[in-house]
DNA sequence: ATAGGGTTAG
């Protein structure tokens, strides 16, 4: 495997010390930037082939400047904007480009020599400030800038030029403001190329009009590979992940090259499915169209195999790059960790860290994740404290899920109170309702009911609530609140999202519900389950019908748990997965409590392998255990 | 000599 796109060498890691001289600070850069490596990144091999004739390269220089480490850097776009006087076209244009906001349009009313093209570098800049700032004074001012440096253009007598038409649409685009976008665009009909089409094409797709989208590329005069790259983008960006998935095998059908964004696009599409056969046609792409590996694919495909199942896959893609971001190492972490290898995902992250690499927040997740996942408390408390007082990272939600996961799970259920009680946010319900499932688990009567009235207070939709609190007070034998709960439940008409199971099977994907009737195999599956179910019973396999709730007898209960959806898809499974390779199954929810104990006594008694990849986890089920050692 | 569109981790 080739990856081309090394990082920075350790000299240009470090951020450079700048001094007022632009001479000077350009032989430094280009000196941390000459090789470590023969191949360079791009922007910095631009600059070393410019070589060190410091006026040549200094365009070139600021150019690659927001693309380098510059921590160390605030006082030296402000020199440089002192020097902008007598700046040529050709280094101010650039000037615009790179200095922070708000000096760009301080400097542009200034700048003694102007042309078309600083009409576009002004308004690059604009967009990216907006782009990487929501915040809702950034959101305004820009956008009255932008209209500002419009109506400028417009004055000039530039605004028919198409490249600043281009980043008009953009800049409206980037503000979510559809209607001056395509009023722009409207205007000239004859001054448009691809970059055009593409420009509004992605204008929807981040206002989230992606059929609106979806109609402009269906009825574009030309398209290259950004136009699909933005249309499968888009799809992704909605939920929409097997129309993206489709979209993006049509555009491989048609011959037209992919690129890195529309992969990278594609293998989040999959990831997020979970369907590992779509994934692999994605990364055969990769091989076969000879797309030259780098890191945002090493980490895109790293992830794809994690929340595809096969973690083995993706240590193999991660072990063969060479080098790797952020991204690639995030992605392993969390991958370990959700596949319920903690010590893994503890180990991988001090290499991480020995490596001179900072965490993130992510990060972070993951090895609290991990930490959670393997009953780790002690390290998860520690990592916990390091991330707020070496890293400065804010704990958001995610964190806390994992610390009050890894404490209920312990037991100590009290500090897990303490800790949702100090939070500096409001805490999310779930982080209660995690409580909540401890209190049953360990026996906490009391707590469990105070905190269960509390949850169904907040939110009495959720119906899970209920079903804690009764089988809380069915633990305690008071069978008259158990009545009660149900009864509450019932009148307020909790809606259960419907579960569903997938299972692929050579390229299709097989969806099933509760019960489900309507698979054009269903007569073949139930004969099959019965079959499982008698096996199992040979077994000594008795049902638990503990989590069902409807008042209804435990014979119907039994039936009701019979035919869930896991249960049809490994039922599906057993007729259509060759024996040897293990039953791949993606469910929306949990799996409840008697399905798993099914499946891992499915595994035992036929010797078969069960991946499940339920809302949160994992569960690899073998021999008749589980990776989750029965706690999710 | 300069410019414009697409990109992923919880």
């Amino acid at each position: 495997m080739q990856f081309g796109t090394p990082p920075l060498s350790p000299a240009a890691r470090r951020a450079p010390t700048f001094h007022a001289d632009p001479a000077a600070d350009a032989r430094q850069l280009l000196g941390a930037l000459l090789p470590p490596r023969p191949a360079l990144h791009h922007a910095h091999a631009r600059l070393a082939v410019l070589g060190l004739a410091t006026a040549r390269a200094l365009p070139q220089l600021l150019a690659a400047l927001p693309r380098l480490p510059l921590a160390a850097s605030h006082s030296y776009p402000l020199s440089l904007f002192r020097c902008a006087s007598c700046a040529s076209a050709f280094a101010s244009n650039h000037l615009l480009r790179v200095l922070p906001h708000p000096l760009p349009l301080r400097l542009f009313p200034r700048l003694p020599r102007r042309n078309p093209h600083s009409f576009t570098f002004l308004l690059a800049s604009l967009s990216n400030h907006l782009d990487a700032d929501p915040a809702v004074a950034v959101s305004i001012a820009s956008r009255l800038m932008g209209a500002h440096v419009h109506a400028l253009a417009v004055k000039a007598g530039a605004a028919g030029d198409l490249y600043v038409r281009n980043a008009l649409i953009h800049f409206y685009g980037v503000c979510g403001d559809v209607a001056a976008m395509r009023k722009v665009f409207d205007e000239l009909p004859l001054v448009r190329d691809v970059v055009t089409w593409n420009a509004v094409l992605a204008g929807y797709v981040r206002a989230g009009m992606v059929g609106v989208a979806r109609e402009v590329f269906d009825g574009m005069p030309m398209r290259d590979e950004v136009s699909w790259s933005t249309v499968v983008g888009g799809y992704v960006k909605e939920g929409e992940l097997e129309v993206a998935l489709g979209v993006f095998k049509n555009m491989v059908v048609q011959g037209v090259k992919a690129n890195e964004a529309a992969i990278v696009t594609a293998l989040s599409a999959a990831a997020q499915l979970g369907l590992l056969e779509q994934g692999k046609f994605v990364h055969e792409v990769i091989k076969r169209a000879g797309v030259a590996m780098s890191m945002n694919l090493g980490a895109a495909l790293v992830d794809m195999y994690s929340k595809c199942g096969s973690v083995a896959a993706a240590k193999e893609v991660f072990d063969a790059m060479p080098w790797r971001d952020v991204f690639a190492w995030n992605s392993m972490i969390c991958g370990l960790a959700t596949h319920g290898l903690g010590h893994d995902a503890v180990q991988l992250f001090e290499k991480f860290v020995s490596e001179g690499f900072c965490p993130t927040n992510i990060t972070f997740v993951g090895v609290l994740n991990a930490c959670s996942r393997t009953g780790l408390v002690d390290e998860g408390r520690w990592y916990f404290k390091l991330m707020a007082e070496k890293y400065g990272i804010e704990s958001e939600m995610e964190h806390y899920g994992c610390m009050v996961d890894l404490l209920s799970r312990a037991g100590l259920v009290q500090e897990a109170i303490e800790l949702i009680e100090g939070m500096h946010i409001p805490p999310d319900p779930v982080l209660w309702g995690t409580v909540l499932s401890a209190c049953k688990r360990h026996g906490l009567v009391d707590l469990g009911i105070t905190v269960g009235n509390k949850l169904i207070e907040l939110d009495p939709a959720h119906d899970g609530y209920y079903v804690l609190l009764a089988s809380i007070y069915a633990k305690a034998k008071k069978w008259d609140e158990v009545r009660k709960v149900r009864k509450l439940m019932s009148n307020r008409g909790t809606s259960k999202s419907a579960g569903w199971s997938l299972m692929e099977a050579h390229g299709i994907v097989h969806k099933f519900l509760v019960g489900d009737m309507d698979h054009k195999d269903s007569v073949q599956i139930y004969n099959m389950l019965c079959m499982i179910d008698r096996r199992l019973a040979e077994a000594g396999y008795v049902p638990d019908v503990s989590s069902v709730l409807h008042d209804i007898g435990d014979e119907e209960k039994v039936h009701a748990i019979k035919v869930h959806s896991e249960r049809l898809a490994i039922a599906y499974g057993f007729i259509v997965v060759e024996a040897g390779s293990p039953i791949r199954i993606v469910k929306n929810l949990s799996v409840c409590g008697d399905c798993h104990e099914f499946s891992k006594m499915v595994t035992k008694v036929f010797g078969r392998e069960i991946i499940v990849r339920d809302g949160s986890r994992f569960h690899h089920m073998k021999d008749g255990k589980c990776s989750c050692h029965d706690y999710w």
